[in-house]
DNA sequence: ACCTGAACACCGTTCAAGT
DNA sequence: ACCTGAACACCGTTCAAGT
């Protein structure tokens, strides 16, 4: 008889990093950074744990990192055209759009030591205030109020904070936009 | 002969909730979240782990919410003969001060769904505009904008974001209070 | 090279039991 | 009321082994 492959290892494609934080990524947004266990991301691959050792040797640590790089590294895309007051208005709805998707990767973004991530996206601010015109430091400083500001406030919006007294609710858009300005029209 | 109390027993100030956060925010504070763990917390309070249920009914849940608002909740005090632009800047350094020394609970801060810290400390912000004769909506907006913009600045710091290329160092100190006047000066 | 299986040292939490 | 001890179901990770 002719050798059949195992049917398991059939037109399985292969693990890679890539597709291991795909999966993770998409058990946290699914059930919550607590559920998101080797064993659980193993079988969500249809694979034992320890095979994502092979392609992750620092184990978890590593993960949680690729998972923070994967979310929180989106540089604004510099439009000639644009005002870079406008620019940096539409960078900001995305990101906040960003971190609202996957708001349970925010505690690692927010204390993972992983530089490269947010250091590409501030320096990515910074550059489109410079091209503006903005000074150099000028346009560090704001460049880093608008990214804390940015995570602050999903931070806020994702855990509700914000009820003015106890009953009237908060329009987070609106919020988000009011807060922007407050910090853009202060920059020269 | 005598009935002795066990030497284990004696003269050992009873475990309370108030201990127990303390010394949870030992460890965290020494040793970092990740080693925060129910037998370790009971070993510090030379306790079973297990006797910390009967005062965290919730187990560790509990524990962390109780880290959060003891780090998180701390409101601006209004001083009536100052500036509100001052009580505000002073109310800020000392938050971030706080948020510092006890960088290990920010994860915590930023996702725990624990509205009562946040939102009382967000009120505080509100009431000293307010009564500084800021208008209502835009006295909300700056309070939301300006917790926010600690945090999220407090998270950066942390990590240590912001080689300016590659060498130049930051100064955080500076950093925040330019991007504090930033958000300050665009309220009126 | 890539994955598995068994094993180890640890978790959080329950539950019955002690005082 | 307050704490203990044993137990359970789960962790992350190692290591030798399979293909």
């Amino acid at each position: 008889m002719v050798r059949q492959p195992s049917i398991n290892a059939q037109h399985r494609a292969p693990l890679s990093t890539e597709r291991i934080i795909e999966a993770a990524l998409r058990i946290v947004d699914g059930q919550g950074l607590g559920r998101l266990t080797m064993r659980r991301l193993g079988d969500s691959l249809e694979v034992e744990a320890m095979a994502i050792y092979h392609h992750l040797p620092r184990g978890k640590e590593q993960l949680l990192d690729g998972l923070v790089a994967h979310v929180a590294s989106a540089p604004a895309d510099d439009a000639p055209s644009r005002r870079w007051q406008d620019v940096l208005r539409g960078w900001a709805a995305d990101y906040r759009g960003r971190l609202m998707a996957h708001a349970g990767v925010l505690p690692l973004v927010v204390t993972r030591r992983n530089p490269a991530a947010l250091t590409a996206t501030v320096a990515s601010l910074r550059e489109v205030m410079r091209r503006g015109g903005v000074a150099e430091d000028a346009a560090a400083v704001a460049a880093h109020a608008l990214l804390s500001y940015v995570i602050g406030h999903t931070a806020l919006e994702v855990r509700g904070t914000g009820e003015d007294g106890a009953d009237r609710a908060v329009d987070w858009d609106a919020r988000f936009q009011a807060g922007l300005d407050l910090l853009l029209t202060g920059v020269r």
